[in-house]
DNA sequence: TCTACACTTCAACGATCATTGAAATGTAGG
DNA sequence: CCTACATTTCAATGATCGTTGAAGTGTAGA
């Protein structure tokens, strides 16, 4: 992930509902959910959720494929996941002061991490 | 840190200048960078630096300090830490797809991390 | 105290962003 | 083909953001 990427993907998640729509996703997991069901969750309009959707989507944060007459959105977790790579070795310099507190506050659920990496 | 941080924190990396910024005093270290340094490092000028380094710090990004004439910058190193660890657990919920290949991609410079960790 | 210097605050502007309703697109079923 | 439905695109609006020059604040030294 570049300078130019990352730069999207901040700025995609500095938006109130854009994170929100970012979280849920996460939240329901692989499958994603329908735009019907997204909007209400994060409690915005149909218009506006297309927008922000769009912007997700440019900024590599999200992915979607039609099914049926509704279109499922999902997180795209290895633009996430690059994301959290930039953000810790690109701009922080994998500096110990700022990456080991955060990775040690993620032990109990993602242990040292081995053939589970696929970037 | 809440989303409400967060929010500020991701929206004041989403800009170009800004980024630059936060990169730069990372790379400077713990001592940072006078504010002359830092403008003619990211090339802009004195009154605009001085409106994002407001949103910067705002943001909970960097700290500064007077020292003689000039006002020294640095990246505020907790800051920085918990907005990762937003991003990868509050945020992806610790998800091992997302999480994993992030901390994997960074093991070389920065191991296990045990009694490091000081959130 | 006067001047120079480093930086910030203020005021103004154009540009981009978030939001909305109305119209268009695409899909499914009768 | 026609209607209903899910979502997007379009056009327009007000709000926020990024940038600039001019003026202000605070510090250091002669």
């Amino acid at each position: 992930m570049d300078e130019r990427q990352a730069l999207a993907a901040f700025a995609a998640l500095g938006q109130e509902h854009r994170l929100r729509v970012v979280r849920a996703l996460v939240t329901a997991g692989p499958d994603g959910l329908p735009a019907g069901a997204l909007a209400e969750a994060v409690g915005v309009g149909a218009t506006n959720l297309s927008f922000h959707l769009k912007e997700l989507a440019r900024a590599g944060l999200v992915l979607s494929r039609r099914e049926g007459r509704s279109i499922r959105y999902r997180a795209d977790f290895s633009g996430l996941s690059e994301l959290i790579r930039f953000l810790m070795r690109d701009c922080c310099q994998g500096r110990p002061e700022v990456c080991a507190p955060a990775i040690a506050a993620l032990s109990p659920c993602c242990p040292p991490a081995e053939d589970t990496a696929r970037a």
